[in-house]
Formats: structure tokens, C-alpha cells, sequence
DNA sequence: GTGAAAGCGCTAACAC
DNA sequence: GTGTTAGCGCTTTCAC
């Protein structure tokens, strides 16, 4: 197994450094050349060592992709759709999950993956000043994906717009009091869409009110939490719009236990499109998730292969899923 | 940045080799040097290059999981456990997403893991002869959850007892005709535990017949279609026992759009604890996920540090979660 | 088109 | 305890 480029050269009756050309493809080796050292190479099961390479080249073929969590929805998602593109791109993916706060600090305090990847993708994850400059001074391309950074290519969505959409519809519906599940402060590991889409949703509400602002973690206990602060209002809202849908399930299920029927008695807009708003039929803003990561790697592998404009930015539309959970509001 | 060894050593005014040695904390340096190394190199932002390192060494500090999706909860809850103890061991996490058939035939024909990493981990998916040789002929431990490999350590649940249990919960509740929604022939990339789960089923089913072993390919969508094809039968089953949530949520809904009741008229028990079965009031069979990641975690762990046992086998218990999507057969 | 030689930045013997 | 000397297995000028 641990054969060297040595054997291959040997077998093939060449140099090494002739291997090393025909193995990597490069032009410059004669084409009969290049199929003995193939088939040399075939014979002794032999592979180049990534890690020599590596250091011979200071390009490692491999990107760090940066993730609050990998056990949600939406951050999976991405996940399977960055690696996909780089996959194809034969490129590696090593993964970084920050979990909690603590986790955080560590990362950034040892910053593993400097020296191992030749580009880091950050997901939904807004930097601080300081992680930001160790993250750029890797000197390695960056790329966000939902967050935007200085010198950092970004892929997302217009969160205002989509909010605003979704706001629009319920408005539509004859809705006036319209409750808010999302999140202002921080949450553990700090996201920025929310505080976008509380803005689109006090931008649109006709009757805006602080009391039907209520945060829910991005969670489905969250969710359930904050619903039932919202029907303990003493004039409670008829529709409830939740910055995803995660949240919207648990206001559906506090909603359900609270014996209130969805449309009739109160709408759900959720935002998203999860796996599961389908069954559960909840409406929805869809966002294409999985795109999201395949732009993601896209700009990545253009980065890489030495794109020099300023600062990318692509947005990919939403677009609302109308399923059963909204409904013209009550007219009593 | 690219600071090197010799940077750091003459800044501390030792030699390269001590600055490696007090780097790494390897006994045999005095502590003052240590401290003046330590020094040095923190003025310097220096950090080691792992990819010398790992060409001097032979270790890369890195683990290779390979699994079939990220994207599906069940996946990414494991992988979320292994990432939480690599990444406290200090070690960092390459990931290999298979996709589809074509995607597992170019991984293992271009084996892009090979000399990239000291462990390999699989996750749910089980092997062919040549495969496993593949993987094993690196010479590095490998390690597999929810299947058994000869030659590899295996973390998994029991899952054959986990579904006996289920059915006889099932049996208990008085039904004879129990649906089984599962897979038989190998799903895309092949899982084994269905068929542990069929053959309990068919071991404790009162009344088996092959008209009620549905499969539904682990998706929401093809448990719905799995339970329309039961309800299809001229003698419907009262309950019907699926071998995952996902699946029994797909059920729920046929259900529910079919105008029966849950568990009134129909009886369905998952089988996972999914994130949204408690949403769901799913009745369910559950196993701890995330720890099963976490066992293959500190799996390689010990293999790495030198254990060097001859094949170790871990199983996790489970347990009968019991919400509302089970009741006694209805007695008509 | 191909080979020789000099690194890439560390670690591991082996001396001292 | 610490320094010296070889590599680890490639890639890359630079000749030929």
C-alpha cells in the first residue's frame, strides 16, 4: 500500500518526476509516455499522497466548511449540497461544527483548520470583527452562505423581500393582528436573518405590536413556547407569521393542544419549506436550501481556480407555498 | 502567516527540533524552554503545518465518515455525535457524502479518502466483499455504526429486539393484522436493518401475510404511498408497525387524508424518535442517535491510541416511546 | 519530452 | 535537555 512515486517510475521505466506529470495530467508528457505510467501505476494499486503533494504544492484539495450545527434541517441541507459540488470537483470536505459558544471560542482559538484547506465556506453564521479577519487572513478564499462579510463572497436569499411577501399575504387574507415567532436577540450562536425578517414583519403589520414580537430559538419547543405566549395575549393575534418552519410546527401543535383550529381560527406562515411543511401543510416561503450550498461550492470552485472580481454576491429567489395553514381571517 | 518552525525557533533561540517538541508537548524539554517557545511562537502567530506534520509523521489528525446522506436527520444527528468527540480529541472530520449509486461507485474507484486520513467511519451502509477490502486494505481502523463488518469495529442498536418489542406492543393492544412498512430489496444504497426489522415483524405478527410488508424506501413520501397500498387491501390491517418515523409520518398522512382516525381506527408505531415524532404524537421505538455517533467517536478513539482488541461490538439500548398514534384494536 | 536536483515544513533518530 | 542530520513523498525549476 505505501508504495512511492519511485516504484511507479521504476516499473514504468521513467523518472519520477515524469510520473508526477502523467499521474497529475499536466501537458508536456508524450501520450505513449503517459499511458505506461498509467498502467504502472493501475498495476501497483498506487495513488499520489494527498499529504506530499500538499506540501510540495501548499495546495491541499480540501475546503473547511464552518456550521453552527448539522443536525438541523436547513444546515444538513446546505451541507449535502456544498459537498456535492465538491465533490465533483474533487475536492475534500472537512467539517466544522461549532455547537455551543464554548465550542465557538475554541475554534477560533485554534483555528484548526489553518494550513488544511485551501477555502472555508461559513453557514449561517454571522462573524465578529475578529473572527472575520482570522477567517480572511488564512488567506484563503471565504464564502458565506445566509450572512453577509466583508471580502467574503455570499450566497443567499433576500430575507426582507421574502418576509415581506409573507407578510403581504396574510395582510391579504384580512389578517390585522398578526403575531411574530422569530428571534432578536442572539441566539446561541448568533444568526442575523431573523432580526431581517422581524424588520419585514413590522414593516407590513397593520397593527404592530411589541407584545406579538415573541422569539422562539428556531426550534420546535421555541415555537410551541412562544405560541402560547402569543394566544395568553389578552387580544390575540389571528395569524402567526414564524421565521421558520421548525417554530411553525410547534405554534401548530401548541395551537392544536389549545383546541384553536388551523386556518379557522388562526393562520400559520412559516418560512423555509422543510422536509416536512408539506405534511404537515403548513404555507410556507419556500427557499431552495440545498441550491443555496451548491452556489456556495460554485464560488468556491471559482475562487480557487483564481477569479479575482471584487466581491460575489448572488441571491436565488423564494417564493410562498400556499398549503391549508392560512386562511382568510375570522370575521367576527 | 506562512511562519515556519525555524521562524519561531530562532526567536526563541533554540533549535527547530525543541520548538517541535514544546509545540506538541512531548515530554524531554525544560519547562523554561517550553515557556519561551510557547512564547515565541504565540508572538509570531505561528501554528504547525499539519500537512509537514503529517508527511514527517504518517498521521493526518483527520477521520474519514463516509455516509449515504447528510441531509436526513438520522444521519445528521450521527454525524453531529461523532463531529462532538473528534472534535474534542482534536481531531478533524473529512466527510464523504456517497449520493447516489454512481457517487458510491466513483468514492470507492477513486477511494479519495486513501493517505487523507488515520480512521475511516461508516455510517449506516452496509458494505459489499470488496468494498470492506477496499476500506480495510488502508490500513487504518475502520469502524461502522448500524452495520457489522468482519474486520471492523460496529456501534448499533439491537435492532431486531427493539422490533420485537414494538410488535408485541402492538400485539398487546389486541391487533392480529399489522401492516409493516419497510424495505426489502436494498434501498439505493443499501440498508440491512429493514430486513432485521421484517423478520421480527414477520416472528411476532399474529396474522403475517405478505400482502401487508409494504416498503416505503425510508421516505415521508413513501410511507405514504406504502399505507395507501394497505388501505388499498380488501382486509386492512388495524396497525401498521413502520420502520422508521419518517415513514410512519407518511402513514399519519395517508391516514388522515383517507378520513380515518389516529389511533382510533388505525394504530402506527415508527420507529427512531425523530426530532418531529413527539410533534407528531408518534408512538415510536426509540434510539439514541446522536450517541450512536458518539460510541463510534471514542471507537476510534481507542483505535487510534493503540487498542487493539479483536473486533469490538457495541450496542445501544432503545425503548418504546408511547404517545397517541396507538390504542387498542378497535373492537367493531 | 524527460531527468536531476532542490526543496515544501515538519519529525525522529542519534549524538552530545 | 537540546541540537544535528536525515528523511517523509511529492512537485518544480532548470538543464538536456
Amino acid at each position: 500500500m505505501p508504495e512511492k512515486l519511485d516504484d511507479v517510475a521504476r516499473l514504468a521505466g521513467v523518472s519520477a518526476a515524469t510520473v508526477s506529470r502523467a499521474l497529475r495530467g499536466v501537458p508536456g508528457v508524450a501520450e505513449r509516455t503517459r499511458t505506461r505510467v498509467l498502467a504502472a501505476a493501475a498495476e501497483l494499486g498506487y495513488a499520489i499522497s494527498p499529504t506530499a503533494s500538499s506540501l510540495a504544492t501548499g495546495r491541499t484539495g480540501t475546503v473547511g466548511v464552518i456550521v453552527p450545527y448539522v443536525d438541523r434541517w436547513y444546515f444538513s441541507r446546505i451541507i449535502s449540497g456544498v459537498e456535492r459540488v465538491l465533490r465533483e470537483a474533487g475536492l475534500s470536505l472537512l467539517l466544522y461544527n461549532l455547537g455551543d459558544d464554548a465550542g465557538r471560542a475554541r475554534f477560533f482559538a485554534g483555528l484548526p483548520l489553518r494550513r488544511r484547506v485551501d477555502a472555508v465556506l461559513v453557514l449561517a453564521l454571522p462573524l465578529s470583527d475578529a473572527e472575520r479577519e482570522q477567517l480572511l487572513n488564512l488567506g484563503t478564499p471565504l464564502v458565506t452562505v445566509g450572512t453577509e462579510e466583508p471580502g467574503a463572497d455570499s450566497v443567499g436569499i433576500d430575507d426582507h423581500a421574502a418576509a415581506v411577501t409573507a407578510m403581504r399575504h396574510l395582510v391579504q387574507l384580512g389578517h390585522r393582528r398578526i403575531g411574530f415567532v422569530g428571534e432578536d436577540a442572539p441566539v446561541p450562536l448568533g444568526f442575523t436573518t431573523p432580526l431581517r425578517r422581524l424588520a419585514a414583519y413590522r414593516e407590513v403589520c397593520p397593527e404592530p405590536d411589541p407584545a406579538f414580537e415573541t422569539t422562539g430559538r428556531f426550534t420546535v419547543a421555541g415555537g410551541e413556547r412562544a405560541m402560547a405566549t402569543l394566544l395568553g395575549l389578552p387580544h390575540r393575534p389571528t395569524a402567526v407569521f414564524a421565521a421558520s418552519d421548525e417554530m411553525a410546527f410547534g405554534a401548530l401543535r401548541t395551537l392544536r393542544r389549545a383546541g384553536l383550529r388551523v386556518p379557522e381560527d388562526v393562520s400559520v406562515l412559516g418560512f423555509d419549506d422543510h422536509d416536512l411543511a408539506d405534511l404537515l401543510e403548513l404555507s410556507t416561503v419556500a427557499q431552495p436550501v440545498a441550491e443555496l450550498g451548491e452556489r456556495a461550492g460554485h464560488r468556491v470552485l471559482a475562487r480557487l481556480s483564481g477569479e479575482k472580481v471584487a466581491q460575489s454576491r448572488t441571491i436565488v429567489g423564494t417564493h410562498l407555498v400556499l398549503r391549508g395553514s392560512t386562511a382568510p381571517a375570522p370575521t367576527r
